[in-house]
DNA sequence: ATGAAGATTGCCT
DNA sequence: GGCAATCTTCATG
């Protein structure tokens, strides 16, 4: 059943946890692709270094600013799209929790084609580790990533701002299955690739699950070599 | 106006 | 493990 609006109205660092095993659809022409959430993170908002908000609102993050249970959606590194589910803490806090990985449970063959460039090679899905690009992406990594979550689902910067709360909109949450395997695991850690409060374990994931994106601390980029 | 950094990913050695 | 890709956003002059 789709996930209520007051589920959103409170913290972040609550509302993470409890996302993990609900369900991320988005409906498009193409079809439906659904994702198992496995992996989130929680920013706090205007009292969070790491958080877009922390300097105030902005054009970009102008959605975190508003009611919970709408989808925040940005472009990061020129290429990728990540979303957030906007939360409640204190009143203008704009909280949100970042969708970091998932296991796609149903319209794993569009999610496929989404995350493939040019024709999906054809045979078995391998075992292991397995390069990218031409080779045929195994199930676990379709959306073991905020971004490449946001490619299985076609997510892209139309979508901000989506309410993720009322049925018939192409973007909704629901409760999960319940999946008796998962229900007991879930573990903490320090935020991915977060430069400020990286100590801060709002982290939540399911341990040991195989969607679950790798750790990586946050590594600035070498400056641009000087021309003269 | 300009520039640096970014809640990342995939390919290369 | 290193690094390029690629462009928006934000801070500064």
């Amino acid at each position: 059943m789709l996930i209520p609006r007051e589920f959103f109205a409170r913290p972040s660092v609550e509302v993470a946890p409890d996302l993990l095993g609900c369900v991320l659809e988005h409906e498009t022409p193409d079809g439906l692709v659904a994702v198992e959430l496995t992996e989130v993170e929680a920013y706090a908002g205007r009292s969070d270094p790491a958080s877009h908000a922390y300097r105030g609102k902005t054009r970009r993050n102008a959605v975190m600013f508003g009611p919970p249970g709408h989808a925040y959606v940005y472009f990061t590194y020129g290429m990728h799209f990540c979303v957030n589910m906007v939360c409640l803490g204190e009143e203008g806090s704009a909280s949100a929790v970042l969708l970091r990985a998932g296991a796609i449970i149903a319209g794993e063959d569009l999610a496929r084609a989404r995350r493939t460039r040019g024709p999906i090679p054809e045979g078995p899905i391998p075992e292991g580790p397995i390069p990218e690009g031409r080779a045929r992406i195994a199930s676990r990594d379709l959306a073991r990533g905020p971004a490449r979550l946001c490619q299985a689902l076609a997510i892209d910067r139309s979508l901000d701002g989506a309410d993720v709360c009322v049925a018939g909109s192409a973007l909704r949450m629901r409760s999960g299955a319940g999946n008796p395997a998962r229900s007991a695991t879930i573990v903490t850690g320090p935020r991915v690739g977060v430069s400020s409060a990286a100590e801060i374990p709002w982290r939540f994931w399911y341990e040991g699950d195989p969607t679950v994106s790798v750790y990586r601390p946050h590594a600035p980029r070498r400056p641009k070599p000087v021309t003269p």
